[in-house]
DNA sequence: TCGCCATGGTTACGATTGCAACCAATTCCT
DNA sequence: AGGAATTGGTTGCAATCGTAACCATGGCGA
């Protein structure tokens, strides 16, 4: 029996998930940061452009939910990184096509199972049967909050 | 069959979990942000105060997950807004004790159904076994990460 | 073709944040 | 009893962030 006059934090979902989160991507930021010097914004930048090949700041910030000032300087950051290099799209000299440099797409495959394994780490002390919830419950809420 | 050398980001969990947590508090936010002018940190402490009673503001953040400047912050707002009063500890003068005044009980006592049907709201449009999902999932992850 | 709105991207600015340093009070250790 | 280490809480500072304003280019309607 619960009392209506009174919320309890710890079971308020938007509490829980910002808690959660909050810890996840702490954790995650860290095992990368000290590794690559990487701020988050830049990682997903990096993760972004890697996953898809070239493409413009737009379309960056659009699937990786940023925005367009944290695109814009996270480019520059990698840039200056030279993980990455901007060419003037001819079509439309607005638009600039980011690509990964050599050194920027190795930077990119040696993350990649560094992101997996920690995945994998906050997975595997769940049960099979928490881990398929988990992901029907994600989905749900995705469904009904990132829609419509 | 999952290609090796390419994260989807979409599907990455720590992504998944920020970017749901982004939608979410944003638009919590908005509900009593616009409705009552509080900050995330000073809605976090209101909440943990009107949940406890009286407290001490280390015991607030221990139970929020807020770092003890943001709490620090949090109080001395609400405290000119007159919505908690602070009482010098007789036995240990570093303490202080937090208590809501009538004004900031009434607040909480108007916060806490707004909360409640925002949650709501989140949760009526998945089914019943979705939501039992979610609830399954998060404990578990909680539980692996929040641990040890 | 001209004017107006939309789009891609950058930058200035104020607000928020976390870290570290700090002060005061308390506890621990010898 | 008296330092040294700990704890409760605040503040200075540098970094990060989002909003809004901005510049340049492109699309579109009259």
């Amino acid at each position: 029996m619960t009392d209506q006059t009174t919320l309890a934090l710890e079971d308020f979902l938007p509490y829980r998930l910002t808690r959660l989160t909050d810890a996840i991507s702490r954790d995650f930021s860290q095992a990368y940061r000290a590794r690559l010097g990487l701020t988050r914004p830049e990682w997903r930048t990096l993760a972004t452009i890697g996953q898809f090949g070239t493409m413009t700041a737009t379309e960056v910030g659009a699937h990786s939910s940023m925005h367009k000032t944290k695109v814009s300087r996270a480019v520059a950051a990698l840039e200056t990184r030279r993980w990455l290099v901007r060419t003037p799209d001819p079509q439309d000299r607005r638009v600039e096509r980011l690509t990964l440099s050599k050194t920027g797409q190795k930077a990119y495959e040696d993350m990649v199972p560094v992101a997996r394994s920690f995945e994998t780490g906050l997975l595997e002390r769940m049960t099979p049967e928490e881990r398929a919830a988990l992901l029907v419950g994600l989905a749900a809420l995705e469904r009904t909050v990132l829609t419509e």
